[in-house]
DNA sequence: AACAATTTCGCAAACGTTTGCAGCGAATTT
DNA sequence: AAATTCGCTGCAAACGTTTGCGAAATTGTT
């Protein structure tokens, strides 16, 4: 044994992985007896057990996933496709789905498209290369296709779409409540009396700038106490600052904006014109929560939390495992959460 | 052949994953030649290479990357650790450490280790289960053993250190320059003529606080024209709220903050206190350069780029892959971006 | 027509694991 | 003493690829 042990030091330099293999060699085991070993498979006496784990140890030997997961073909790897991890919602939604997928067993191969399909389809693909267990993939807001998606359906890989998804129906959702967050908000206005309402709202054709603009339109034109509200969109958080510019002649009392990059857009003209918050002007925001704690006084928002969308997708993807065939849209519930800005 | 295909199609409910021994059945030729035609191999002929390619696209096949990996021993895969990608200067460096990787043909393994070094450890693990080709890492504070990344190396996976590294010497650190970045902030003060700053500082054991700290004391001392300085530390930016409120009686004309956390810390309450930049108060920080460009004026900064650092991560990476066994230890210039709050 | 050269392809081993099955020695039962 | 059990371990196939080598089929050369 001691002969064993120093080939194979010497040999160290060139053969750097420790296998299987090498254990069995030295310790004049089959391999099959090593690999129960270490698994603790009761077949297996505990003498043996001892003398293999110990030298793996000091071999300091890592099991071969590839090899691993092309025997058992269960790769315990989820795949998660974002537009951009540079955005406070996914931060907060990958932080949670990773935690989870932690603690369950599995790993994490996360993604960006940066916004091109392109790049969204190559993730796609390298995903299907590395036999991913399952996604949750955020579309890009160009990606018309979605075909290449649905694809793994078929494949037995369930795709969890979240926040930006699909607008067809045969496929696993989770959201946050668009419309109710916009409504809650609008409430909020209304509730403080309010008058002359700028709302700001995202690119137009995207789904959730529509649903949002709609509640939002609905619940504010349905009050008895006519308000007056001005609507306008921006796609970035420059174009935000232009149109507060533009519209704050017309004196607005309160400021809706649709999203973080709009809230900071909207409050770089607010520290510009040095405009006391909520003396002149209030404000209000549909956020995840990071960027309404930035101000003083903190902006007042409608939390749609990344961390709870997080769980919800990684509950529905763990349902789909178990089994589950059911096609479910889910929503997260919205929470106003007060600062000092309204 | 056409008894083949229906046969599969048949069981493709059963086998939802298309192999090359799939095509070569189909097509009756052999494994290695689907191998070979579908890697456009030159032994092979032009009509069996568009036989094949052709079915393997209808087949919708894709390579099984774990037998690849398992065969060529070369995953094509980079391990990047980092304490957590909420943060926008660990956020633009993976994108460009992303990019980088894309470009030529490696993918990338994102790990967070929320600054707990038991998370930190299992990550590494999964990358050496995963045969990671290489590694690039950023210790959370707490991390006091170094032991198990060095090991890498011994198993000729080059490991790149970056923005936390350790303080020993015989390993790859690509690093912003702290120093350089503090002295290049105290110079601007100084060029300013101003007359009595607060230096408000991060975690006082962490090396890069050590070292900002301790250049720009320096080089504000050094002057002729005595400047006063005040200095102090936050370990997070509620931390550096109260100390902004707790300095600003001593009536400081500057404020200097050595990261985006101290800087939203410190804004909020010249936000608060209804403070005008830089008249009544003067702002310079040290940046990435996503937080300065939430206020209005726009805060000046030295910046510290993720991104640039990303480039000379990859860079040196590729050198220690391209054979290099010179240890090195690169940093990244600073450049001073002037907004308008000094 | 015979031979060489070239094109085209298949065989088989290997990568590191898991796992059903069988083997074997010893202890217990009949 | 033979048969049965039980505890421990090994054999061998399989997962999906890549690739060196050899063989067959085709072409070109005399």
């Amino acid at each position: 044994m001691c002969k064993f042990f120093l080939t194979y030091a010497n040999t160290s330099s060139y053969m750097n992985n420790t296998t299987l293999k090498k254990i069995s060699e030295i310790l004049g085991l089959s391999i099959s007896t090593i690999s129960r070993a270490l698994k603790n498979h009761p077949d297996i006496s505990d003498k043996t057990k001892q003398r293999v784990v110990e030298l793996a140890e000091t071999l300091d030997y890592e099991p071969n996933a590839n090899a691993i997961n092309l025997r058992t073909s269960n790769s315990k790897l989820f795949g998660l496709i974002v537009p951009s991890i540079s955005n406070w919602f996914y931060n907060a939604f990958i932080a949670s789905v990773e935690e989870e997928s932690r603690k369950n067993g599995y790993s994490l191969m996360i993604l960006q498209s940066g916004d091109d399909p392109l790049i969204e389809i190559t993730n796609l693909k390298l995903c299907r290369q590395n036999r991913i267990t399952g996604l949750f993939v955020c579309i890009s807001p160009d990606t018309t296709n979605i075909e290449p998606f649905l694809k793994l359906k078929e494949l037995d890989i369930p795709v969890i779409f979240f926040d930006k998804v699909p607008e067809i129906n045969n496929c696993n959702k989770v959201c946050v409540a668009d419309s109710l967050s916009a409504t809650m908000a609008a409430n909020a206005i209304v509730n403080k009396k309010k008058k002359k309402v700028l709302g700001i709202f995202g690119n137009p054709h995207l789904l959730i700038t529509k649903k949002r603009l709609e509640a939002f339109q609905n619940t504010i034109n349905e009050k008895v106490n006519k308000i007056k509200l001005i609507t306008d969109h921006a796609s970035s958080s420059v174009e935000a600052e232009e149109i507060m510019l533009r519209h704050l002649k017309e004196k607005p009392d309160t400021i809706f904006c649709m999203s973080d990059e709009i809230l900071i857009g909207a409050m770089k003209v607010v520290q510009q014109k040095g405009l006391k918050v909520p003396q002149d002007i209030a404000v209000i925001t549909i956020s995840n929560g990071g960027a309404p704690k930035l101000y003083y006084p903190e902006i007042t928002y409608v939390e749609t939390s990344g961390h709870k969308l997080g769980k919800l997708a990684f509950s529905s993807m763990m349902a789909c495992l178990g089994g589950s065939t059911f096609i479910q849209e889910l929503t997260i519930e919205s929470l106003l959460v007060e600062g000092g800005s309204l």
